[in-house]
DNA sequence: AGCACGCCGACT
DNA sequence: GTCGGCGTGCTC
């Protein structure tokens, strides 16, 4: 069609970099024209009398950039990142324009001219002068947004805080003078802990994945990192998973450097107060940010250090579209901005391990001497050992927890570590565990009370009179035993002991030294102020039989966590786990050899081609939209391409709402998903082809629509 | 997405 | 003869 060679040369803000010089080509033969013509005829600002502009409300096929006519008056404020308001969707009748809605938009550029061939309508007003989406942070977006195969809208939107006009009136401190470098302080457990700090002070930029040893030091050692980084005169910046473990680094940072020369972005802030912060950030009146998810963008100006803790949390994939994981989007700052990478943990995760074996990072660990030091001895209770144990059958505690909590108790606090938050969640046959299940509806059965028949998680009906489909068994047992119910029946057993819950709605920062129960629900678990004297790891296998790629990371992250929370072995720090010795997970927190792990779980997704090791996406619609999808896409050569399978139904109770963003198909109707797999160079161009291919049909009106996801979770 | 213009059926 | 169906296309 000839009218879409026309629409592609209108298209602002699309140019890839060699597009530039067509540009310039088109600006240079247009030089004919003097001033671009507008609506109003006003007077326009001399120099560059056009601003190219994102405007917020991005559609997907929206994702292009408009441009305005600068009236004379608004020539100083319209900067490139300030907020505007615009006129869009305004038609012609008769040569006069009317109607168009207001809409938020930021400049991107100022020009000299346009390369719209129609008259520019002029900026309505600008918002603020305060430039938040600069060029750097612009760039960072457009790039997350192709990894993502997103809107740059999206992005923009989760880069940029909202405005708060009170907080942009406040002026930002003066920035402090850059610290001295800070001694190595515990760094020198880890072999080239010292040399990587030094790096840091020069201003280079090492890239390593650190491997933390257990034990309260890591929140200090992030910090000393983040400290040698400003004692270089440059930026940087530290993610972690919650509000907590930042609090930790803000702590242990100030503690090192002083107050002032950084700024904690997370949630518990207001928004006023946060969006204060990330302005004395944007304004570059502070260098150093430490936060939760969202600050993964945060404008640091020179940035030298990105560093990401415990990229395993699930908290780190942000739930808005375009889903970005901020791994990926720390990984993509250390390439482009040229930055030292530091990505730490008590556990690695595959990706972790991929960054190592490919050589783009280096290894931190400390030596399995330093490890041993700091590592609390690990015993493992496997069924076969619960089966010929009579006590365990009567409380669910088996006898070898039992003396290691009793024995703690009289040295320190015991945390106990339950897999989920409320009652009995879910309950299994007890011979043969398969799960149990409504015969009315196959929902689960789920025990509320701590007396009384099971009930369908589903639709409610008592299953009074159950019996195993698979086996005939006839007895029921708890799968997972949540929080309340453990507190319970610890504190009938240990009658002298306070008991402490920490669980999703209440989660507490820190116990003290004194004895005590602590029930915690993973990533809820306090800090000890002088680190446990036991932790026991309660129904592993629960844990280890989700049907997930990551089942086995996962379950050692949790545990491993829980563990780097108790004293060393030589302090007779002790942990039990509930889970049979001879799995993988099991048997590398035996050996604190998280690294091995990581390797051998790298080296089969290898083996399968799963990601890490292969890029992978989704497609996922009814059946028409996802073949009218394959039909138009252009996929890279080598393009794998997996299913389609239809989309596993959420249950009516279950996983009603999933995760935001997550495609649900409406009642009654089936989507299917079609996973596509290219090797790992291939992520951009695959990336890519499926914007164009979504474009595309977005364009032409498509009735039925398609979701596209880069890193789909929940694969295998 | 909105919100128009545009070319074919049942109404005053 | 018109009012209006929502099919295609545009928004600086």
């Amino acid at each position: 069609m000839s009218g879409e060679n026309g629409q592609d040369q209108r298209r602002a803000g699309q140019e890839a970099p060699g597009g530039e010089q067509l540009a310039l080509i088109r600006a240079t033969v247009r030089k004919t024209r003097a001033k671009p013509r507008t609506w109003h005829g006003a007077a326009l600002a001399e120099g560059l009398p056009v601003a190219r502009v994102l405007v917020d409300k991005g559609l997907l096929h929206l994702d292009q950039f408009f441009d305005y006519a600068v009236p004379a008056a608004m020539d100083a404020e319209a900067r490139p990142g300030v907020r505007v308001r615009v006129r869009f969707g305004a038609r012609v009748v008769g040569g006069r324009r009317e109607g168009g809605t207001l809409h938020d938009g930021f400049i991107v550029e100022r020009r000299t001219d346009s390369d719209y061939a129609g008259p520019l309508a002029p900026l309505a007003q600008v918002l603020s002068a305060e430039p938040v989406l600069a060029p750097p942070l612009l760039a960072l977006c457009r790039r997350v947004a192709d990894r993502y195969a997103g809107a740059l809208a999206d992005v923009v939107q989760l880069a940029v805080p909202p405005r708060m006009a009170r907080a942009e009136r406040k002026p930002s401190p003066e920035p402090l003078p850059y610290p001295p470098a800070p001694e190595p302080g515990s760094w020198t457990r880890y072999g080239t802990g010292p040399a990587y700090l030094q790096a840091l002070g020069r201003g280079d930029t090492p890239r390593a994945v650190w491997l933390a040893l257990p034990g309260p030091h890591w929140p200090r050692e992030l910090a000393l990192a983040m400290a040698a980084t400003l004692a270089a005169g440059r930026g940087a910046l530290a993610v972690l998973p919650d509000g907590r473990s930042a609090a930790r680094v803000d702590a242990a940072l100030t503690e090192a450097i002083g107050a002032g020369h950084h700024v904690m972005l997370t949630a518990d802030a207001g928004p006023e107060q946060r969006y204060q912060r990330w302005l004395s950030v944007s304004r570059g009146a502070v260098r150093a940010v430490i936060g939760t998810r969202a600050a993964m963008f945060a404008p640091v100006a020179d940035l030298g250090l990105v560093a990401l803790w415990d990229d395993g949390d699930s908290s780190h994939a942000e739930p808005h579209a375009p889903q970005p994981h901020a791994r990926d989007v720390l990984l993509l700052r250390a390439r482009e901005e040229r930055t030292a990478f530091l990505l730490g943990g008590i556990t690695s995760t595959v990706e972790g391990a991929q960054l190592v074996d490919s050589g783009w990072a280096l290894p931190l660990a400390a030596s399995r001497d330093e490890v041993r030091a700091a590592a609390p001895l690990i015993r493992t209770v496997g069924d076969g050992d619960q089966a010929r144990d009579e006590a365990a059958r009567a409380a669910r505690l088996p006898s070898l927890a039992w003396q290691v909590t009793k024995e703690a108790l009289t040295r320190g606090p015991v945390l106990v570590q339950v897999p989920r938050r409320g009652y009995v969640p879910r309950l299994a046959c007890d011979r043969c565990r398969e799960p149990a299940r409504c015969s009315a509806c196959a929902g689960p059965l789920e025990l509320r009370e701590q007396t009384g028949t099971p009930h369908c998680g589903w639709c409610g009906r008592p299953a009074a009179d159950w019996h195993c489909q698979e086996c005939g068994g006839f007895r029921l047992r708890a799968q997972v035993v949540g929080a309340r119910r453990t507190a319970e029946e610890l504190g009938r057993a240990f009658p002298r002991v306070p008991v402490r819950t920490s669980g999703r709605d209440a989660v507490l920062a820190t116990v003290g030294a004194a004895p005590a129960l602590v029930i915690a629900t993973p990533g809820a678990e306090p800090v000890a102020d002088e680190g446990y004297a036991a932790a026991l790891l309660l129904d592993g296998w629960a844990l280890l039989n989700r049907p997930d790629l990551r089942a086995g990371e996962e379950a050692l992250r949790r545990w491993a966590l829980a563990a780097a929370l108790v004293r060393p072995a030589a302090e007779n720090g002790t942990v039990v786990v509930l889970a049979e010795a001879t799995l993988r997970p099991v048997q590398a927190l035996v050996r604190w050899d998280p690294a091995g792990h990581a390797v051998r779980e790298l080296a089969e997704r290898a083996e399968l081609r799963f990601p890490p090791v292969a890029r992978m996406a989704s497609v996922t619609g009814t059946p028409a939209a996802v073949a009218d999808f394959m039909e138009l896409v252009r996929l890279p050569a080598g393009t794998d391409l997996l299913g389609p399978v239809p989309l596993p139904v959420a249950g009516p109770s279950g996983a009603g709402r999933g995760r935001a963003g997550a495609p649900t198909p409406p009642p009654g109707e089936m989507w299917e998903r079609l996973l596509l797999r290219v090797p790992p160079g291939a992520g951009a161009a695959l990336a890519a082809a499926l914007k164009e291919a979504q474009v595309q049909r977005v364009t032409r009106g498509a009735v039925e629509p398609t979701f596209i996801r880069i890193d789909p979770p929940d694969i295998g």
